[in-house]
DNA sequence: GCCAACGTTGGC
DNA sequence: GCCAACGTTGGC
């Protein structure tokens, strides 16, 4: 079971906008970006993942989970790039910002540190249950299964 | 709004 | 296949 970050810049789409599309979720279309798609296409139903606010509140506000595998982005006219769809599940009692991430050295290693610019990307299970933690919420409840 | 970091493109 | 130029992302 692997775990995953989506960013997005909230006044493009928000957590908000990702609860009111309730439990039949939404494409993750628009990324444009060869390892972003890689790692969509390694996401599995069921997997869980966090959604990040990017630029404007800079923190980890949400927990989603992945409901259709990846598949041709419907704004794609190319063919290239595919995407997945997510839906909410639950949100942070309280979002973890970035800050709060950079100075626990236990995440570190994450790569919304080490490379700020991948829109798409992994996450540690331990990564995972410490931002659960971190975001008052048992890390043991929101994992999938 | 600036700019560093990164990805992509295209000329050679 | 290299690398300079350009575009984009996202933190500050």
């Amino acid at each position: 079971m692997a775990y995953w970050l989506f960013k997005s810049e909230p006044h493009k789409w928000s957590w908000d906008d990702q609860v009111k599309k309730g439990a039949g979720g939404q494409e993750w279309d628009g990324v444009r970006n060869y390892q972003a798609r890689n790692f969509m296409r390694q996401m599995k139903a069921g997997e869980r993942g966090f959604f990040y606010h990017s630029n404007e509140g800079k923190a980890v506000v949400g927990v989603v989970e992945i409901v259709a595998e990846a598949h041709p982005d419907s704004t794609d006219e190319s063919g290239k790039w595919e995407c997945v769809d997510i839906k909410a599940v639950t949100p942070l009692n309280e979002p973890v910002s970035l800050d709060t991430i950079k100075a626990d050295e236990r995440l570190a290693e994450m790569v919304l540190v080490k490379n700020s610019r991948l829109s798409v990307q992994p996450v540690s299970e331990d990564e995972f249950a410490m931002i659960c933690r971190l975001g008052g919420l048992v890390a043991e409840d929101v994992k999938a299964g």
